[in-house]
DNA sequence: TCTGGGGTCCTAGGACCC
DNA sequence: TCTGGGGTCCTAGGACCC
C-alpha cells in the first residue's frame, strides 16, 4: 500500500526578547513594575562602560536601542533607560520550563538556544489545525511561565524560523511554501537567515534587494558574489526550500573557548599575562567536565581598532592540562604581540577534542606532570559549582 | 557611540605524500 | 632536470548564528 506523502509541520518557538522578558518575570515576582512596558535592557554588567546590551524591551527596540549596542550609546538615546544585570540561573531554569511545555507538544524537539526550539509536528497536528495548536502552546507559555513567546509554522525549519520572526510579541504566524511568494519575497535580503552584515553588501552592491530578487539571480551571479557552497544555499533558502532534519540529539561541542575584555586597554605583558591565565583556567576546566582532550590551542588578542591577530598550533599529545594549554598560549602570544601595543582583548580557544584517554608522557618529568593535575583537580573543587558566564540570548 | 562572549562552518594556500 | 595530478592535513582568516 502505499501511503501519500505527509507535509511536514514544523514549529520554531521563540521566546520574546528572552532575558529581559525572564528578568522582568522575576522582578514581578518581587513586587516591582514590568519592566517590559518601558524602554529597558539586560547587559552583562551594567557598570561596566564597555558592556553592551544583551536583550532589549520592545519600546526600547522602538526608540532604536538594538542588542549588542554598547550600553552607553543607548543612554545617549533614552536617558531614563532601565538597565538590569543578567541572572543566569534564573534563565535556565526560565529555559527549561519553556523547553519542557514544547517537548510536550512533540518529543521530536531541537534546542538552538537558551530561548529558541524546533519541534516537528508532522504527525501531531494537520496543515489546517496547525495554528490553533500552536497558539495552545504559546498560550500556555504564558499563563504558566509569565512570559510570552513566537511561534512560526512552516514546512520546514527555514520557513518556521522566518516566521517566529514576524510581527511580535506573542503572535502565531505561519509561513508554507505556497505563502513564500507572497510574505518572504518583499522582505530585504538581510531578513534572510545567513545573510548578514557583509553579504548584504554584496548583494545590493549588486542591485539585489528583496528576497524575491535573490530568488530568481543566476546561480552564476551569485555564486560570483558569495561562493559555490553558500550561493547553493542562499538559492534554496530566498526560495523558502530546506529539507534538514530537526535534530534531537545535541551535538558534542567541537571547540571551546573564553576571552576577557580589558576594562580598559592593556599595554603591560604582567596584565596580559594575568588574563591569559585566567582564561586558560576556564577553558582547560571546561574541557576537562566535558571529560575532553584537545589536540588543538589557539590565542588570539585583540587591538583597539579591533584587529585580530591570531595564532595555533597543534599538540602532539591531546590535553586537558591547564599549564599545557597555558604555555602553547604564551608561546604564541610573543609571536604575535611586539609586547607593547595596547590591547584589548585576549582569548585562548582549544578544538580537535576527543575523549581519547591518552597516556600524557614525555611532555614534562612525572614530578611536574603529576603536580599539574594535582592542581587542576584543586581548581576543579574549588570552582565546581560556578557557571559558565551567561551568553547574549 | 564605540562596540561582550561563545560557538559553527567555509575557503584558500602551503606542506607533504604518492 | 623538470614535470603531472590527486589527496590530506594544517594554519589563517572570514562570515554567520544567538
Amino acid at each position: 500500500m502505499k501511503l501519500p506523502a505527509l507535509v511536514r509541520i514544523i514549529f520554531h518557538i521563540d521566546v520574546n526578547s528572552a532575558f529581559l522578558s525572564w528578568s522582568a518575570v522575576k522582578m514581578m515576582r518581587e513586587g516591582k513594575p514590568d519592566i517590559r512596558l518601558v524602554p529597558s535592557v539586560v547587559s552583562g554588567d551594567p557598570s561596566d562602560r564597555r558592556s553592551i546590551i544583551t536583550a532589549a524591551s520592545i519600546p526600547a527596540k522602538k526608540l532604536g536601542i538594538k542588542t549588542a549596542q554598547p550600553v552607553s550609546m543607548a543612554l545617549r538615546t533614552c536617558p531614563s533607560l532601565v538597565i538590569v544585570g543578567g541572572d543566569w540561573n534564573w534563565y535556565k531554569q526560565c529555559s527549561e520550563g519553556f523547553i519542557s511545555i514544547c517537548r510536550s507538544y512533540s518529543p521530536v524537539l531541537q534546542q538552538f538556544s537558551i530561548d529558541e526550539c524546533f519541534i516537528d509536528m508532522t504527525v501531531r497536528c494537520k496543515p489546517e489545525n496547525a495554528v490553533e495548536v500552536a497558539a495552545r502552546l504559546k498560550d500556555q507559555v504564558r499563563d504558566t511561565l509569565g512570559f510570552t513567546v513566537n511561534v512560526g509554522v512552516g514546512s520546514n525549519k527555514l520557513l518556521a524560523k522566518m516566521a517566529s520572526d514576524f510581527e511580535k510579541p506573542d503572535k502565531v504566524h505561519t509561513l508554507w511554501e505556497s505563502e513564500v511568494k507572497e510574505k518572504m519575497w518583499p522582505l530585504g535580503v538581510r531578513d534572510l537567515l545567513w545573510v548578514g552584515k557583509k553579504t548584504e553588501e554584496r548583494l545590493t552592491a549588486y542591485g539585489i534587494n528583496t528576497i524575491g530578487q535573490l530568488a530568481v539571480l543566476g546561480m552564476d551571479s551569485l555564486t560570483r558574489l558569495v561562493g559555490r557552497k553558500f550561493a547553493w544555499q542562499l538559492h534554496e533558502n530566498a526560495n523558502g526550500r530546506d529539507n534538514s532534519p530537526v535534530e534531537t540529539e545535541r551535538a558534542e561541542a567541537k571547540s571551546i573557548s573564553a576571552e576577557r575584555t580589558f576594562s580598559r586597554d592593556f599595554a603591560d605583558p604582567k596584565d596580559i599575562d594575568h588574563a591569559l591565565f585566567n582564561v586558560a583556567c576556564i577553558v582547560a576546566h571546561r574541557v576537562r567536565r566535558h571529560n575532553f582532550r584537545a589536540s588543538t590551542v589557539s590565542m588570539f588578542i585583540k587591538y583597539k581598532d579591533f584587529t585580530v591577530a591570531q595564532k595555533q598550533t597543534s599538540l602532539e599529545q591531546p590535553t586537558d592540562i591547564t599549564a599545557v594549554i597555558l604555555n602553547e598560549a604564551r608561546r604564541m602570544l610573543t609571536e604575535v604581540w611586539d609586547g607593547s601595543t595596547p590591547i584589548r582583548q585576549v582569548g585562548i580557544g582549544v578544538s580537535k577534542l576527543t575523549h581519547e584517554n591518552a597516556i600524557q608522557m614525555s611532555l614534562f618529568e612525572d614530578s611536574r606532570l603529576e603536580y599539574y593535575r594535582e592542581w587542576d583537580r584543586q581548581y576543579d573543587e574549588s570552582h565546581a559549582r560556578k557557571d559558565d558566564a551567561p551568553n547574549r540570548e
